[in-house]
RNA sequence: GCCCCCAUCGUCUAGUCGGUUAGGACACCAGCCUUUCAAGCUGGCGGCACGGGUUCGAGUCCCGUUGGGGGUACCA
């Protein structure tokens, strides 16, 4: 129902620095990216601001909020401005408590934590409902002033309108909040410092934020700021609460369950196309049968309205197989790219940038769904000598026609001029027909003589991949080893 | 306890005006293709949580139950 992408559309990214960043704040991301860019697309003014929440880390948050600006540009999410850090404003944030408890909308809350926590034990206990203010009552303005100025400590409380809370929110539809519901919170700790939700107001406020796109963990929040925004005049944006995403145990998605990072999923070699695109559909689709879709497409394709109100499963399966996906159809030299940190794990550095590398890549891109797989799967290119097994391949080491006929094919080879799929074929070919015996008595000798293994790609994609000379010469070692077995089998 | 949200194959989802053989994708199974393994293609398995209403007719609307999730902080 409420779709605005006519006027300006202000939305924000506000991530609390954790260390790393997780798949569901990601996704919190790539909807607010999309609602900008899509309210861009529609003529509109749009811009997409990143806020670090580090009103309660400030400590290493440098760190932090580099590791998020890293993991977002990893994803290809972008932003116009910031990133702010909401540490840097709270002079800000203080002054909004000291104009709301001027205006009588905040008071000075004397009590302890501890006083309050044991009468709400004590109301809870008895099966009532409890709210502060409805437990407490308020101390008279002389008093106030007496104790504020005899020094004592206190923190400031907001005064919660009297009514419902009611709202529309993007994909919860029409939302009610009954006044038991809602409690005079704390936005000044008394030590001064403002808490989140105060902070968040301020800042969507001062930044003109139009759609507030979060979590759903906040919807119960969102009457507290609503009454808040109310307090400082100013309009309230539109809300977007989005669902959970879900381990398998359907609880939210945690450690216990697998990855939960985009710094872990990077690492294990997912594609970033393939995580924006899984990350966009798990609560979202356009509508018809497309899964594959790219940044530009989604962007194209948004439609806030079609945003999805259950919580989603995630599932690592269908993210691999769309990252088998992109692993195929990216550029060539994007993989190699991304395949460096990888090839470097196996130990093959030192062939980065050779045409093998990039002929064995292409060869083997489209049978891996990850880039670590990808990388594993290169080594057989590289190796000088290939140790055969005498009892794996003992098959062929009874066929007594078979070395020679290896022998004639790997001297067929050596004498190639055009070394490619085509010829190679053809010369295998020609010789089966020559020698009376079907290719395959070719074909899987030949392979386990290039790879040390029967399954793989295409034959032929793997012989000229490998080159004519390195190919030539495991062909070589696999015939010696034929000769040396069947003189030991006698 | 109280408040709020949610509910279509195992999983992600289409379904948005009540009338569909409830469609697609991942995974799984089978067949085809093929020099192998994948991929691909074809087919299969599998779902509207339950109970009441409203209606000629309910996955779709209403109520309840159950189940799941979130919140209930001087955390964010």
């Amino acid at each position: 129902m409420a779709t605005t992408t006519r006027g300006p559309v202000r939305v924000r990214f506000a991530p609390s620095p954790t260390g790393f960043l997780h798949v569901g704040g990601a996704r919190t991301a790539i909807y607010n990216e999309l609602m900008c860019l899509g309210a861009r697309r529609d003529g509109a003014e749009a811009a997409h601001v990143l806020r670090i929440e580090d009103t309660d880390t400030a400590r290493s948050s440098d760190a932090m909020t580099q590791q998020i600006v890293d993991a977002l540009a990893w994803l290809g999410i972008e932003h116009d401005e910031g990133p702010f850090l909401q540490s840097e404003r709270s002079t800000h944030h203080r002054e909004a408590a000291e104009q709301l408890l001027a205006q009588g909308h905040a008071y000075h809350c004397f009590r302890s934590q501890e006083e309050v926590e044991a009468m709400r034990a004590e109301i809870v206990g008895r099966g009532e409902n409890y709210t502060y203010r409805t437990a407490f009552e308020r101390a008279p303005d002389d008093e106030v002033a007496r104790r504020v100025e005899a020094g004592e400590p206190y923190a400031v409380r907001f005064r919660m309108p009297d009514g419902a809370i009611e709202f529309d929110d993007i994909v919860r539809g029409a939302m009610s909040f009954p006044p038991e519901a809602l409690d005079d919170f704390i936005i000044l700790r008394s030590d001064g410092s403002p808490t989140y939700h105060l902070s968040v107001v301020v800042d969507d406020i001062d930044m003109a934020i139009t759609h507030v796109i979060r979590g759903e963990d906040h919807l119960s929040n969102t009457p507290k700021h609503i009454g808040l925004f109310r307090a400082l005049e100013a309009d309230e944006p539109t809300f977007c609460h989005l669902p959970l995403i879900l381990g398998a145990d359907k609880k939210r998605l945690s450690k216990r369950t697998g990855a939960t990072s985009v710094e872990e999923f990077r690492d294990q070699g997912i594609v970033p196309q393939a995580l924006y695109n899984y990350l966009a559909f798990l609560g979202w689709s356009p509508g018809d049968e497309r899964e594959l879709m790219s940044r530009d497409e989604l962007i194209e394709a948004f439609d806030a309205d079609r945003l999805r109100r259950t919580a989603a499963v995630f599932d690592i399966e269908k993210l691999r197989w769309m990252n088998a996906n992109y692993m195929s159809i990216l550029d060539l030299d994007e993989i190699l790219r991304r395949l460096e940190p990888y090839v470097a794990e196996v130990g093959l550095t030192e062939h980065l940038g050779s045409e093998r590398m990039a002929r064995a890549v292409d060869v083997q891109r489209r049978r891996a769904k990850d880039l670590r797989e990808l990388a594993g799967s290169l080594r057989p290119y590289f190796q000088d000598t290939l140790s055969y097994d005498a009892e794996r391949w003992r098959k062929f080491i009874g066929q007594a026609e078979l070395p020679a006929a290896l022998e004639e094919l790997m001297q067929r080879y050596a004498a190639l001029d055009d070394y490619s799929i085509e010829s190679t074929e053809r010369v295998l070919r020609e010789l089966a027909t020559e020698l009376e015996v079907k290719a395959g008595f070719l074909i899987h000798p030949t392979r386990v003589a290039l790879s040390n293994d029967k399954a793989g790609p295409p034959l032929f994609d793997l012989v000229v991949a490998m080159g004519q000379e390195e190919g030539g010469r495991h062909l070589r070692n696999f015939v010696a080893f034929l000769h040396a077995e069947r003189a030991v089998g006698g």
